[in-house]
RNA sequence: UGCCGGGUGGUGUAAUGGUAACACAAAGGUCUCUGGAUCCUUCGUUGGGGGUUCGAAUCCUCCCCCGGCAACCA
């Protein structure tokens, strides 16, 4: 038995205590991750692999990834590529335990014929609209099917010529013989097969009766010897058929246990609205760094440690939540703060001129990669007599407590000398274009004693930068429940239009000259950006993962 | 309406009969050559009533609210 003194145990973790005191399953603690190879993984996958792999980690044991490929109509063999890609990319790994539920097909059947000798199970020729119409409702109990006392010869036989292929889709079933007026639902006859003349993307064509999933399910997890099949919460009503067919069947009984599904404020979570987003062309594709999928996530920069950190920071309870998007970011500033080298770009440059810094001259500053990170080293910024600041670092009529450049006022270059803005240069417009600015010698690596400077801002050597592409990616939905909507309308009323905005010529350091995709850094000041792959030898993208925390934006915002 | 499962600050998770904790968010402050990071402060008597007890978020009871379930989907 595992007791952790530092961190309480979930729900969970107290059930394997108690299952490992009582040796209901001898001292063995093995989970599965069962995905549906019909779509790709999210953020609320992350969070059930993270829980089954961590728990068999913590407790010495294993976990199996379980492919629940029973309904051969909508599961295809890209998606087990995908899946499997972003399990490992989340850091965790099965070994040699990859399984199909579609491995079972052939002991399905025996047990499924095991189960019509034993009288608890039988054909119905009911149509899937009379099925419907005889299973009741909340309130009313339902009626036995016309066929449910039908021998077990004739079942058996039925059910023979079934899986040979004599019967169209939809013209019977094999249902388990259980209770028509049962309170719960699923124990009212439910269907165990269904006929299907569909290609199946591992048995091909040798099967044309396929098991739903309550009796696949558990009896995979049986023949794995898994002993916490976890879950999440709608499946808790399967539950007590989960039960009956494993104690009819009398084979190994794991026990089910149901969790909550994980939900992100600004976010939808759903396949479907997925399908939606992408179909409709909200988003480029499921790999679209705004989608909380997995190749999302991966591709707008997130490192697979602050998705693990975050799925195990919010825990695992039984009671719907919605948690906060900002955990989620806070989780990668964390682990980026700690691991991202800093950069320096200009994201929308106005060019400033040192009227007294001599033309032609470079001189090395340098840099220090990351505060956080000794062993980051430094590097060396050319600075010039032309340089790119960020427009919003300048301000004609500065506002209080606004400390950057503005007419007549003093800023610090970072990791360079305080300049002065002289002069403003504006187009027919009126639009600026050109900062003249004087810089002060005597005030590099310190300050000066006569004055207080307090602004520092990032600036990029006019000669020597880099252009590049910075796709500034925002929450997908500008309201925190997207779901929440007037009557009429549905999830895609509350998109963020301005979800993405693209910056075509920012102007990055030199030291970005060597990117490759999915390098990440700290463009300082601005964010956490990482190379996505639609750059080019010529021109570098980078994402936005997540902004910094800006205090000044809060200030501006409140007041 | 039947069954199942849930209600602890704005959010998530703790406290397992003994002074309601931690984090995020928010607000204020400190510090700073990133308005980043750091550090500090503020913000809840646990859905409601009644009961048991010296003592209840924890136990009992009644009520209220929320979620899930009536695919030949998973």
């Amino acid at each position: 038995m595992v007791e952790n003194t530092e961190k309480p145990l979930n729900f969970i973790e107290e059930i394997i205590n108690d299952h490992l005191k009582s040796g209901r399953f001898g001292q063995r603690v093995h989970t599965r991750f069962p995905p549906e190879p019909n779509g790709y993984l999210h953020i609320g996958h992350a969070k059930s692999i993270v829980l089954n792999f961590n728990l068999a980690k913590k407790y010495g044991g294993l976990c199996n990834l379980r492919f629940d490929d029973t309904n051969p109509s909508k599961e295809e063999e890209e998606y087990v590529h995908s899946i499997r890609d972003d399990i490992h990319w989340l850091g965790f790994d099965w070994e040699d335990r990859e399984y199909y539920a579609s491995d079972y097909f052939e002991q399905l059947y025996e047990w499924a014929v095991k189960l019509i000798k034993d009288g608890h199970a039988y054909v119905c020729d009911l149509s899937p609209e009379e099925t419907r119409a005889y299973r009741g409702t909340l309130s009313e109990p339902g009626k036995n099917s016309p066929f449910r006392d039908r021998s077990v010869e004739e079942n058996l036989n039925l059910f023979e010529r079934m899986k040979q292929g004599e019967f169209p889709d939809g013209s019977r079933v094999l249902k388990a013989k259980i209770d028509m007026s049962h309170p719960n639902f699923n124990m009212r006859d439910p269907v165990m097969y269904r006929i299907l003349h569909a290609h199946h993307h591992r048995t091909g064509t040798d099967w044309c009766i396929y098991p739903m999933y309550d009796f696949t399910h558990g009896q995979s997890d049986s023949i794995e010897k898994i002993t916490q099949s976890i879950c999440t919460l709608e499946f808790e009503n399967h539950r007590p058929l989960y039960d009956w067919f494993c104690e009819k069947l009398d084979i190994h009984h794991p026990q089910q246990i149901e969790f909550a599904r994980l939900n992100l404020t600004y976010m939808v979570m759903s396949k479907r609205k997925f399908l939606v987003l992408v179909n409709e062309g909200h988003v480029s594709g499921w790999d679209d760094p705004r989608m909380p999928t997995i190749s999302g996530l991966r591709r707008r920069g997130y490192t697979p440690e602050s998705i693990r950190n975050f799925c195990e920071y919010i825990g695992v309870a039984k009671n719907n939540s919605v948690v906060d998007v900002t955990i989620l970011e806070n989780h990668v500033r964390e682990h980026l703060n700690a691991t991202a080298d800093r950069v320096m770009a200009v994201l929308n440059p106005i060019k400033v001129v040192i009227e007294n810094f001599p033309e032609g001259k470079v001189e090395d500053l340098t840099a220090i990669n990351n505060p956080e990170d000794e062993s980051a080293g430094t590097r060396i910024l050319p600075f010039t007599r032309e340089i790119y600041i960020d427009s919003n670092d300048f301000m004609e009529e500065p506002v209080k407590k606004y400390f950057r450049l503005a007419p007549g006022r003093e800023v610090r270059l970072r990791y360079g000398y305080i300049i002065k803005c002289e002069d403003v240069i504006k187009d027919a417009q009126g639009e600026v274009v050109e900062l003249r600015c004087s810089y002060d010698p005597d005030t590099l690596g310190k300050q000066p004693t006569d004055r207080k400077v307090k602004g520092v801002i990032h600036w990029v050597s006019a000669q020597h930068a880099l252009g590049g592409e910075v796709r500034l990616y925002d929450r997908l939905f500008s309201v925190e429940h997207p779901d929440k909507v007037e009557d009429g309308q549905d999830f895609r009323a509350n998109l963020n239009p301005d979800s993405l905005e693209v910056i075509e010529h920012a102007k990055l350091e030199p030291s970005l000259e060597k990117v490759s995709t999915g390098d990440r850094f700290q463009f300082e000041r601005v964010g956490y950006f990482s190379v996505d792959p639609d750059s080019t030898e010529n021109k570098p993208v980078f994402n936005r993962i997540a902004s910094l925390r800006d205090t000044w934006a809060r200030i501006t915002r409140n007041s």
